[in-house]
Order: structure tokens, then C-alpha cells, then sequence
DNA sequence: CCTACCGATCGGTAGG
DNA sequence: CCTACCGATCGGTAGG
């Protein structure tokens, strides 16, 4: 019969790293429960000590890339700084986060939309509240005059969004640049444009 | 005994549409070829009268979001115009292509990474050119003085990217903005950026 | 955490 | 394009 489950125990966490691992390689559906017991050294049927199905997986690894982003995301709008720097160090932390925690950051961004109700909603909810910190610098920006007044918010908080979301497509560890070095090159970008 | 398969006929594009809008929605490890046969009113074996594999409709799809781009970058680089012209006219046509082919689109930037190889070395050659179209309007622009010379060509490249590529996540029909109009105003904040 | 098992479904094929 | 089938694998459970 099934026990209380450990939700705190060692062993659990490193069923949830595994499978943020394999998760973000192969995908949700592409990992079956097969491949994470042979990453764990364990078979197949042991993982349900530790968790309650496949999917409460998938919800522990996409929560915890939302928690990531949202901590250093809230960090950032509080600054007590022009919206240029908040926004700044908002892209640098959202890359950092990105690029530190890889795997999590990529199953948060690639397979929540597997999750079925309520589950999804729970997470939709998060990135609502992170994309509105976004916003929220933005509109400071505006109405402080440091940026363009005919900047549509929407918009530039998506191309933000966009080349911090985009991250885990093209970054491989092991290039020139640490994450910061990249998300002060981002952030300038979007900040001065190309133009000269 | 498997006999010529048909590589033209309307009910073999029917299979790969059908395909590309199920690989999109739910992944290509989501999809079943039973999915696949009841949304197309067909026993799953029957859909082998007109595929090879599984493997060979994800190639199928992913290839023709690759050329659908192609084809539009392709126009953009070779326009006889300044750089920042070709920038947005490429930049627009990529987020044109993205809503106008969104299941293709979709597959081609999410699902292209279940392919094995060979296919997947042919895909990976055609995006590999696909950036390099960006990279050149970009040294383009920038040796004709119409950009920062201090802006960064792999970075700002992999901006305009990001932009194009998040589309598929965020876009959804029937919004106020058409494509043509979404494509202008992210082309003018990545020329112009946000600050005032 | 293991053994042994459940029913369901997987991609694919033979033969018509 | 269908029927009937193949071996393999799926997520998950009982009982220890």
C-alpha cells in the first residue's frame, strides 16, 4: 500500500533533477518512466515511493523553473533604480536564471503545456505575474521619460521576454561569455538599438 | 507488399497537414498514429499507404516550416536596399511566416530536435543558413555606418531571432494587430530600441 | 527499493 | 484503405 510519500526526502529531489534533466533532452512525452529508473539506478516501479505519477513530475520540475524566474524577477522590479537599470538587471537575471538552471528553465518554458488543469493554470498564473513585472518597469520607463513614449508596452515587455525565453535554444555551456557578460549584451541591445 | 508510395497526391499532403497541426499541439512524442488516423477519419495502418514511418512525417513538416523561412529570408537579404530595410523586411517576414505557417512553424522550432540523424544534420544546415542571412544584413549595416559599430553581430543577430522565433508561443489568432503590423512594430524597437 | 504483474497502447506489417 | 495481427513498451499497482 502506498505510505505518505517523502516530499522533502534527499531521494525525492534527485528523482525531480533527474527528470528535469531527461524531461528537457527528450521532452515530456519522450521520457518514459523506463529511462528516468535507469538514470537513477533504480527500476521503474521504485520511483512511486518517492512520487505519485508522471505528471506530478513534470509539475514539480515546471514550478520550480517558475520559482526561479519569479525571485529574481521580483528582485528586479523592487530596485529602488531608474526603469533602465530595473530592466537591465531584470534581462541579466532572467538569463542568468536561464543559463544556471537549464534544464528546469527549459521543461518551465517548452513543457508546461502538457500539464492538464488545474496544474497548467496554476503555472499560467506565474507567468502572467512575471510578465507584469516586465510591464510594470516598463510603464515606469515611459512615464519617467526615460524611454520612448511611442514604445508599445506590450510589445517590447515580449521582445524582452523573447530573448530571454530563447536562451535555452542556442546557449551550450562551455562558450566565451558567462551569463552576465550575455545578458548586459541583451540588455543594451534592446535599451540602444541597432541603429547608430 | 509495400508498393511505390505516393509522393504528390493530395491525400499525402492531407497526411502531413494533418500531422503538422497534432505535432503542434501536442508534441511529436504526444501524437499517436492512432491520434493521427482518427482525425483524418482513417485506421492507423492505412496512413502507412501513404508515409514511410512517423519519423519521415516529422521530416516532412519540420522541412517545410525550414523552407517556408528560407524563402522569405532569402527575399529579404537579396533586396536591393539599406541594411535597416532589409532588417525589417526580413524581420516581418519571419513573424509573417510564423503565423501565416504557425503549425509548421512550430514544429520546425520545437520538435526538429526528435529527428535523428541524418534529417536532423539537413535541418540543422538550413537554419544554420537562415542565420547566416541575419548575421550578413546585420555586418552589412554596421560597415555601412547605418549601425553601431560597437553592437555585437552574433548578439544582435540572435536578438532579432529570438523576436521571430517566441512568436509561436505567444501569438494567437484574432488578435487587433495583423501579422505585417506585429512585424513592424518589433522591427522598429529592435532598430530603434527603448530608450528615449 | 524489488519482483511480478495489470490492461492499454505503441509503431508498424502482411495480405487483401 | 481495412482487418487482423506482431512484439515491445507504456504508466502504474500489489505485496513484500
Amino acid at each position: 500500500m502506498a505510505q505518505v510519500l517523502d516530499k522533502k526526502t534527499p531521494r525525492r529531489a534527485e528523482v525531480i533533477r533527474a527528470a528535469a534533466k531527461l524531461f528537457s533532452e527528450r521532452g515530456y512525452h519522450g521520457t518514459s518512466m523506463q529511462h528516468l529508473g535507469d538514470a537513477l539506478g533504480m527500476q521503474r516501479g521504485s520511483l512511486y515511493a518517492h512520487i505519485g505519477s508522471k505528471e506530478e513530475l513534470l509539475f514539480e520540475v515546471v514550478e520550480e523553473g517558475a520559482e526561479r524566474f519569479l525571485e529574481r524577477g521580483l528582485s528586479a522590479v523592487q530596485m529602488p533604480a531608474p526603469a533602465s537599470i530595473r530592466l537591465r538587471n531584470l534581462l541579466i537575471g532572467h538569463i542568468e536564471t536561464a543559463i544556471e538552471h537549464l534544464d528546469a528553465a527549459t521543461v518551465f518554458l517548452n513543457e508546461w503545456r502538457y500539464l492538464s488543469e488545474p496544474m497548467q493554470e496554476v503555472v499560467q498564473a506565474k507567468r502572467d505575474l512575471y510578465e507584469g513585472f516586465v510591464r510594470a518597469i516598463i510603464e515606469d520607463g515611459i512615464e519617467a521619460g526615460e524611454f520612448r513614449a511611442e514604445a508599445d508596452v506590450r510589445f517590447a515587455a515580449t521582445l524582452v521576454l523573447s530573448a530571454g525565453n530563447w536562451t535555452y535554444a542556442w546557449y551550450r555551456p562551455g562558450g566565451e561569455l558567462g551569463p552576465t557578460q550575455i545578458g548586459e549584451k541583451f540588455a543594451t541591445l534592446v535599451l540602444k538599438g541597432l541603429e547608430a
